[in-house]
DNA sequence: CAGCATAAGACAACGGTTTTCATTTGCGGT
DNA sequence: ACCGCAAATGAAAACCGTTGTCTTATGCTG
């Protein structure tokens, strides 16, 4: 079907470095902070160039992308296990993959239901973990769950 | 506990015009659209009030919010049956309410669980309704479920 | 090693949202 | 009814993450 006489990638060391600061990352990471980390390190690489790779890794599915709440997107490698959906501390940003089957069905069903095709669902769970969870325990009440 | 002596808002012809507008609506908009519509009705409301009022009824929970994939706010007034989830057309924009006790549920135990607290969830559907269903029925593959 | 398409990088542009600040205007007090 | 002030408005500028442009550099294939 496919001819691959040609490299559909070029590896750069631009690459290579993207790549292995996101995999050093254990949470989700905007594209900036990315480049920071990077810049700290030593590592030359332009902003544009860690957008652009961030771009890639996202079209061919390498990476699951959310948005935090002012709209920026946050990066993370995709495991392999086919885990997808995470619940991330709002206080330090430790995320924890879910099982999300129960929702998969949900979402199958629901599409049936209403005579929706080709539903797409984004699930996104946001709280505060265990070890940052605010000493009172009590007066956490703010949150719109949306 | 708490004085009135003082209204918390004040009565304005451009927030009344924001939340007719907005009522009038039968599917998510933008601030902006809204600034369009208003506008076009020969209403004369400045954008940043438009703005303005639509992050206060978000935070007084009047509304809901959903981003779009370029990363736009769309709000839509609450509906006071609880429903707070939407399947929402790609292609014409039609927005349903869907139950979602089932998720509800889930995102409880999730929470549970792992030790979460005041777990928040967002859950975004998004699909083709049936009247916008392409002819041919099939090739409709390229949508990432994240 | 040559040729060339792809990638990198600096910088400008873009688009949605928020801030700033001067001006206007509800609204409670008198 | 009128005053006074805090709250609200509006235009323009600032912001900020992201994307486009364009020139230069560099992998890769032949």
């Amino acid at each position: 079907m496919h001819e691959r006489t040609r490299a559909e990638w070029r590896a750069t060391r631009q690459r290579a470095a993207v790549l292995r600061a996101l995999h050093a990352c254990d949470t989700f990471v905007s594209a900036q902070a990315l480049h920071a980390a990077l810049t700290a390190d030593g590592v030359t690489v332009g902003l544009t160039t860690v957008y652009r790779t961030l771009r890639l890794l996202e079209a061919s599915g390498h990476v699951d992308v959310v948005r935090d709440s002012d709209g920026e997107r946050l990066y993370r490698p995709r495991p392999d296990d086919g885990h997808r959906h995470y619940v991330v501390c709002r206080e330090c940003g430790l995320s924890l993959a879910v099982d999300s089957e129960e929702v998969e069905r949900w979402v199958a069903r629901i599409a049936r239901d209403i005579g929706f095709h080709a539903v797409d669902h984004t699930v996104e769970l946001t709280g505060v973990c265990a070890r940052c969870r605010p000493a009172s325990g009590g007066r956490r009440d703010q949150w719109s769950s949306q």
